[in-house]
DNA sequence: AACATTATGTAATAATATAACATTTAGAAG
DNA sequence: CTTCTAAATGTTATATTATTACATAATGTT
């Protein structure tokens, strides 16, 4: 079992509307949806969203410069992330695979490079936007 | 064999200034090093940079805002991409893996959608940072 | 209580990227 | 070679994303 975190004020009203958002939230839009809880700056949910991210309760799309609530139940692979991106709705899931999480995390190659860290982002049309 | 592109003169600069740095450049750095050049505006290297995307002689390493010229020299494989990023000195290279392309072209999962492209980025120490 | 760490508040500004519009250049079609 | 079209360029302004710097407050630890 992973380690409670304690959310402090801010962090616990962004994630929570991030996760209640059910997709990708951009910063500036959240920061939209926060004034009237007394967050008037961008750097004030910057600083949310980083301590999210270092945690894992959230994953940043970083094609789209967004950011989703973890939908690993677990919330333990914030370094080994996937997502689904869907280029015409630009619906995003995160993708739970664990013969692809073993396959990427014990990826090595002739650099000599060890990995900590991977994210990947899978592009295409999902089935809605497919048979349009 | 692909397709000979004839880049314009503004994209012909812009790749070559990217090329021969080898590494990730940023555009605003790239916008200073042109402007000698005569490319004096942020939207002149935005255009070069989209079509040079576009057409696979660069990549963008989305979680740097930054731009790499590619390394395959058959350049093939603008939509499935993968970096190895050093985390201390930043230094970028790309991955060049015929199974883990091919792992990563084929993956599909049960959500039944069907994925065009791809870009991977993993993060690490390379061998210099990790000896110091 | 004293200290250290984490979080917050606020203003200013830096860095990244696009919109809108006018003009020019390069290729393709007749 | 001229007409048409698509692609590229030039220019100004502006939108979007993110950080620096500095002051204060809350929380956790010894």
């Amino acid at each position: 079992m992973q380690k409670e975190h304690n959310l402090s004020k801010n962090q616990k009203i962004i994630f929570d509307l991030i996760d209640k958002s059910g997709g990708p939230m951009k910063a500036y839009s959240i920061l939209f949806n926060v004034q009237k809880k007394g967050i008037k700056a961008p750097l004030q949910v910057y600083r949310a969203l980083d301590k999210l991210v270092e945690i894992g309760k959230i994953h940043k799309i970083e094609s789209r410069n967004a950011f989703i609530a973890c939908q690993n139940s677990s919330c333990q692979i914030s370094k080994a992330t996937a997502f689904s991106i869907c280029e015409s709705c630009e619906n995003v899931s995160e993708i739970s695979n664990s013969k692809l999480s073993k396959y990427l995390s014990n990826f090595s190659d002739e650099s000599g490079m060890k990995y900590s860290k991977y994210n990947l982002e899978f592009f295409g049309l999902c089935k809605k936007c497919k048979s349009k």
